[in-house]
DNA sequence: TAAATATCGGACTCTTTCAGTCCTATATGC
DNA sequence: GCATATAGGACTGAAAGAGTCCGATATTTA
């Protein structure tokens, strides 16, 4: 149904919930299962993948917990998705090539790996100080109107640079 | 892994197809599976949907087949995944009120809702028309560029993470 | 009218992914 | 040493995905 899988929504909450009650710097599993209202080890499950991917830090032993990895105004939606769900591909072949066995008679790859890239660029936009501190509904509201009149141009001159990263 | 569903994927090859080629308003779906090599009963299944949803004229009998039901460029990206897809959320809770069942607790319930928002706000703007005319990658470059701009509002200004492993 | 050709609307199966649990090992603080 | 945490797996049931197939209906052509 195209959407995040339960895993990915559960690891921002998480997150979300670190970056909002600053005054508790670690927190473990069961204290952030329970302010989140979530189960227990579907939340120790998701904390382990975030540590490991480096968003947080842990701390074993008594006393041990998990505490964010940076600041949350340095820490894109995009690379948590990145590393919860995955590489963002639309489809297949926006994975890059040789992923399609059509290479030549399909008209659309290069368009899908151009609009997957946009929608990760919108979510890279957007960092987890921007969840906690409700900022996103005014900039996405600007974002929007500015997306849709630029891509109405009928007409333009190309700019021949492309950006890669 | 965050993607759409081959049906979806297959769906826009094929609405693709259909116009790329207007030397043939209509085509059967033998027609267009051997043009974008993809197996029959499957593009026969595609094809079916995207007419009931009245993305596609369909024309029964000897002589019928598929015809667009509109012109391409009047043809957004973002509907042909609403109707093969369903309706674009990231999250359950994205999909409106009462979709949560921690209402009180989650602190980035309006930002999900605000980001898929943007993200379909995207895919609404790109056009079948775009997509076999190769438009996208232009109009995309500059969309993006803009975005980030204007996310970079007043006390956020900080160099993209990109983390490396 | 009869035959050939397409779509229409399902049901159906097989596979993969998802969501969630559980267990053992290891590190830490007191 | 003991209680408490995370680390890293394996494991299971449920759900969605991908693809096939069949009978019914509509249309053209001979």
């Amino acid at each position: 149904m195209f959407k995040l899988s339960k895993t990915t929504d559960y690891g921002i909450v998480l997150m979300a919930e670190l970056a909002s009650d600053s005054s508790r710097a670690t927190q473990n599993a069961r204290e952030l299962a329970a302010s989140s209202e979530l189960p227990v080890p579907m939340v120790s499950k998701v904390l382990k993948v975030l540590a490991k991917e480096g968003l947080l830090i842990s701390q074993r032993g008594s006393k041990g917990g998990y505490s964010l990895a940076g600041e949350p105004d340095s820490m894109p939606v995009s690379e948590m998705i990145r590393v919860l769900e995955g590489p963002l591909a639309l489809t297949d072949c926006a994975l890059g090539p040789a992923r399609c066995e059509h290479e030549s008679g399909c008209a659309v790859r290069e368009p899908w790996q151009q609009i997957s890239r946009v929608v990760e660029q919108a979510l890279a936009g957007i960092t987890l100080a921007d969840l906690v501190g409700g900022r996103v509904e005014r900039s996405m509201n600007e974002m929007t109107s500015n997306m849709l009149q630029i891509n109405r141009s009928p007409e333009a001159n190309r700019p021949p640079q492309s950006e890669q990263r």
